[in-house]
RNA sequence: GGGCCUGUGGCGGAACUGGUAUACGCGGCGGACUUAAAAUCCGCUGCCCCGAAGGGGGCAUGAGGGUUCGAAUCCCUCCAGGCCCA
């Protein structure tokens, strides 16, 4: 199955035995797996990779610390495929190259195992989640250790281990004991927060941020004390409300993404066009009590330090996107003649275009929004209270998707209330619409038809009033103009271009009180719970009240309990699969570990049952690296200080597509263990790199149907469909399970061994381009590899056999290649390292060989890329110690300048002649050579030179005519 | 619809900061070795044209334009593919 490739590794394959005839210690495939499986063992035996902490008997203080990572694997049952090593590999080359060149390096590795693909397995099979995840550790663990990683395997971790999700918890009861304080810009303790709301120092009220943040999410109404109050006159349940709301993680009615199917909430960054970002399931809106944590507080952070980090741009880019800094207005419409009761006189707007408010026409509210409940409690004389349930209901029933997928054609209900223009004072209606979302601004939005398209469209369809208030060019004929001109039909503003018009309505609407400058992020609160089992379980109780109880950290980890039937009922109803193990959920305070300052040890109640997302344990994982056996500390500071030091995690490679959602999420935890002093670095990746995907061949009909590769027979020219005979077109496609497409590594390794498997994934191309997978090209490096060890060993023998004198040519070239590896392993294109390590081999061959000396340095440089082949030649060279603890050889810079070099000359922009020349032969003295030369006097016939530019050791232009 | 990225031989790709385009590998062709094949080693291999040959000329980095003594590289327009956001 895993040979699924077309001409992988047949009969004739150069990496086979082929007869007799074949020299006894020729490279082949059986003799590479032969090294490998030696070499491995040997580095295991001896803990070669295993990095010792500070303070342990073999650590050395005076090297530099080098720490670089992989993003961790989720064990899948499937195993490894070939885009997993990639990235891998590049690490290890990395790690290894530091190791040579004096650092302590701390490469490890471990397992991302919480989650719903191992849980949604679990059902299928019918076995527990634990079992099916330890087994799939197991065989990646297998195979990974195939390939011959440096890593540190004794620092080795699971995110589902017992006491690693205990410090998981630590960490979330950290944000729960913890607010952002505004004034200092970080999170401090809550306990701060109530000294300085006992002391007076600040003024007692509810997180005004609060619900703003939370998409639309409230937060319970109680009755408090007059203002002037002392904190100690509040009742214990106002004093909890407002705590609450402050906290970093909180517990919110919200309107989250329900999906019935998955059996779970939601973060908004895991729902992709209204669908489940796994498993493409549809997503409904639904009201819920959920953890949150108030990411928004850190929204200006999150964005301002991208601009340290050497990251990609494009994922800074996505980053930056995806919190959307927005700079505009909040602006209050007074209400006219609001519905009694309705508790709201005025609604709030957010807006980028304050400088319009002269053009909003009308107002529309997400159908989601507060208003329109209340006034269908309370319906105005024209409420069309029929229509307007219908189409609440409906927009509430209808997925994502489907609101999108109508947004051409405008839906909207009048709801019979009007508000009244902020500045013209004109009576507007107000609008039901589902193009306004209730997760954006604060759901409603002031309606400038002549400066917004999609107003535009919306007054049109239902004929209401359109006012330019900024004058478009003359020969504009478009509908809603978006561009900069001149204020018009605008009271104060008019003849202000657009930038002036808005601080003047800024100024305007914060001197009249009508609103005020604001600054609005698309990033929201984060979605924290999930209705689960296979996650790690909140550490807080409920008491009949429905208020919380953090279990002390002492009593950590609350464990997740065993399970027999973890199937989710597919209900509209959520309900999380915790619920179901009654005798875990109901207990005591003082069963569950709640300071019994807090509550009486006997006091029932019930354990939260939602669990948290897979993507709590991939926020602190490298943290744990640095310590993971520490049974006091997540991480103990010595540890944390010395490994993650100045720049974090030095380099951290794995795929784009955790661009937004893991890498901000780590991002997020990083700066609350920061802010609270218990981290000494800002952010987490100093570097971050995203290797490319690995395509592969997949099979086309002519109608653009896919074929599934094992269906079709490759025939070297052309590919024929076996069920049919019909020819089919190979093209390049990702690797997915339907097109039987997927390469897994096992078979390459067998075949040729571990080390070409590693060179071929690096010659295929830039570590970060997209490449196809082309088992025709294995064997080049392949043969790379045998050719350097027919170089050095004679294939009878098994013994070395080196030159007895150094080819001058040799060691020049010798001198490039460790300079050009060096740079090129630094900025991780590991494509021309292998090129130029290649060349040299080349050269060596057609030159007489390597001398000992010679191997001695370049059996180094080969060993980050083919590691196994270069210990063994290493050894065979006499050496006792490991290779990898070897010193990275020294270049000299004047071997790599050439006395003389070929000049190329151009005649009016092409290369008409080329002379050898000196080196180093400065501007004049190389034009009257080039000058005097026949080859350009003849190329120049009778032409009159016009101009020479000389640039010297590079080229020669003459302009002549 | 908006933003970002990519486009170089038959294929994967190389090219520093604007300075000999096509390094290196695959594939192909030819030769040596061999009874023969495989393996190995050596040579050739962007396309087109002229020449018996040595050699010479023209055209090529998705298409078209521009800047420059000189453009794969910088700028503009367009086309195709990919990613992100709507």
């Amino acid at each position: 199955m895993n040979n699924a490739s077309p001409t992988n590794a047949q009969q004739t394959s150069p990496a086979s035995e082929n007869n007799d005839e074949t020299p006894r210690y020729r490279y082949t495939g059986r003799l590479a797996g032969e090294i490998e499986t030696r070499w491995q063992a040997y580095w295991e035996r001896r803990g070669t990779f295993n990095a010792p902490n500070p303070g342990h008997a073999a650590f050395d203080a005076s090297k530099p610390k080098y720490f670089c990572i992989d993003m961790f694997p989720y064990p899948s049952g499937a195993g490894l495929h070939v885009g997993h090593p990639e990235g891998y590999t590049a690490t290890d080359i990395v790690c290894r190259f530091k190791r040579h060149k004096g650092f302590n390096v701390l490469h490890p590795m471990g397992f991302d195992a919480f989650g719903l693909p191992a849980e949604q397995y679990a059902i299928q099979t019918g076995v527990h989640p634990s079992i099916t995840t330890q087994k799939a550790m197991d065989t990646f663990r297998t195979q990974l250790k195939r390939f011959g990683f440096c890593y540190d395997w004794s620092r080795e971790f699971a995110t589902i281990d017992e006491n690693y999700y205990r410090w998981t918890q630590w960490i979330w009861l950290r944000a729960y004991h913890a607010w952002y304080d505004p004034a200092q810009d970080k999170a401090r303790p809550i306990e701060a927060l109530i000294e300085e709301f006992a002391s007076g120092s600040r003024r007692i009220e509810p997180n005004p941020d609060a619900s703003q943040n939370a998409a639309g999410g409230s937060f319970q109404e109680v009755a408090v004390p007059e203002h002037g109050a002392s904190w100690e006159d509040y009742p214990v349940d106002a004093q909890r409300v407002i705590l609450d709301s402050w906290r970093l993680a909180y517990l919110s009615q919200q309107s989250v993404n329900w999906c019935p199917k998955l059996g779970t909430v939601l973060a908004n960054e895991e729902v992709i066009d209204g669908k489940s970002e796994r498993g493409r399931h549809p997503v409904y809106r639904k009201s819920l009590r959920q953890w949150m944590f108030r990411i928004t507080a850190y929204a200006e952070r999150l964005l301002s330090d991208l601009e340290n980090l050497d990251w990609p741009e494009s994922t800074r880019t996505m980053q930056q996107q995806w919190i959307g800094r927005s700079e505009g207005a909040h602006i209050d419409f007074p209400l006219i003649d609001p519905p009694t009761e309705v508790s709201l006189d005025r609604l709030r707007v957010f807006t980028t275009r304050a400088d319009t408010i002269f053009g909003a026409t009308y107002m529309v509210v997400a159908p989601e929004h507060p208003l329109v409940q209340q006034i269908l409690d309370h319906p105005g004389p024209e409420t069309p209270v029929a229509a307007l349930t219908d189409y609440v209901a409906q927009a509430l029933s209808r997925s994502d998707v489907d609101r999108m997928a109508e947004s051409k054609d405008k839906t909207g209900v009048f709801t019979g209330v009007y508000a009244s223009n902020a500045a013209t004072g004109q009576r507007i209606q107000i609008w039901v619409a589902d193009y306004v979302l209730m997760s954006y601004g604060t759901g409603a939005i002031m309606a400038v038809p002549g400066q917004d398209q999609r107003d535009w469209d919306f007054a049109k369809a239902f004929e209401l009033p359109i006012v330019r208030t900024v004058k478009p060019p003359a020969d504009f004929d478009g509908e809603a103009y978006l561009g900069d001109g001149p204020a018009v039909n605008s009271g104060f503003l008019d003849g202000l271009n657009v930038a002036d018009a808005k601080q003047k309505t800024i100024d305007w609407l914060e001197q009249t009180n009508h609103g005020q400058g604001t600054v609005q992020f698309r990033l929201r609160d984060w979605l924290f719970s999930r209705q689960r089992y296979w996650g790690e379980p909140f550490p807080i109780v409920l008491d009949d009240n429905g208020n919380h109880y953090p279990v002390m950290e002492s009593k950590l980890p609350v464990k997740l309990p065993p399970m027999d039937d973890y199937t989710p009922a597919e209900t509209d109803e959520p309900r999380p699969l915790l619920a179901k193990v009654t005798d875990w959920v109901n207990t005591t305070a003082g069963d569950a570990g709640v300071d019994p300052a807090l509550l009486g040890p006997d006091t029932p109640v019930k354990r939260e049952t939602n669990t948290m997302p897979n993507w709590a344990g991939s926020c602190w994982y490298y943290l744990r690296y640095c310590d993971p056996d520490n049974d006091e500390r997540f991480t103990s500071r010595d540890c944390e200080t010395y490994w993650m030091g100045e720049a974090g995690v030095d380099l951290y490679i794995g795929g784009a597509e955790h661009a937004v959602l893991h890498l901000l999420y780590a991002r997020f935890w990083h700066k609350i263990l920061y802010d609270l002093g218990e981290v000494s670095t800002p952010e987490p990746f100093t570097r971050l790199f995203h290797q490319g995907m690995i395509t592969s061949f997949a099979y086309q009909r002519s109608d653009k149907t896919l074929v599934p590769m094992d269906e079709v027979r490759d025939e070297g020219d052309e590919a024929i469909e076996i069920a049919t005979g019909k020819p089919v077109t190979r093209i390049i496609a990702k690797m997915s399970k339907s097109l039987h497409n997927v390469i897994n590594p096992d078979g390459v390794i067998n075949d040729y061994g571990a080390d070409t498997f590693r060179l071929y994934e690096m010659y295929m191309g830039p570590l970060d381009a997209t490449k196809p997978w082309n088992p025709r090209d294995i064997v080049g490096v392949f043969r790379f590899l045998q050719r350097v060890w027919r170089l050095v060993i004679n294939e009878d023998t098994g013994e070395l056999a080196l030159a007895n004198s150094a080819n001058d040519e040799v060691e020049r070239a010798l001198h490039g290649t460790i300079a050009k590896v060096e740079k090129d392993i630094e900025r991780l294109a590991m494509n021309t390292a292998i090129a130029s390590m290649i060349e040299l081999v080349n050269t060596a061959t057609s030159r007489g060989g390597l001398t000992r000396d010679q191997l001695e340095r370049f059996v180094v440089v080969l060993s980050p890329f083919a590691p196994h082949i270069a210990e063994e030649l290493w050894s065979k060279l006499g050496h006792e110690p490991s290779l990898a603890d070897a010193p990275w050889p020294d270049h000299d810079e004047s071997m790599l300048v050439k006395d003389q070099i070929e000049l190329p000359v151009q005649i009016k922009g092409k290369v008409r002649a080329k002379l050898m020349i000196a080196a180093d032969a400065d501007a004049k003295l190389t034009e009257q050579l080039v000058l005097a030369d026949p080859k350009v006097q003849a190329a120049l016939g009778g032409m009159t030179v016009r101009k020479v530019i000389v640039v010297p050791g590079k080229i020669v232009n003459i302009v002549a005519d």
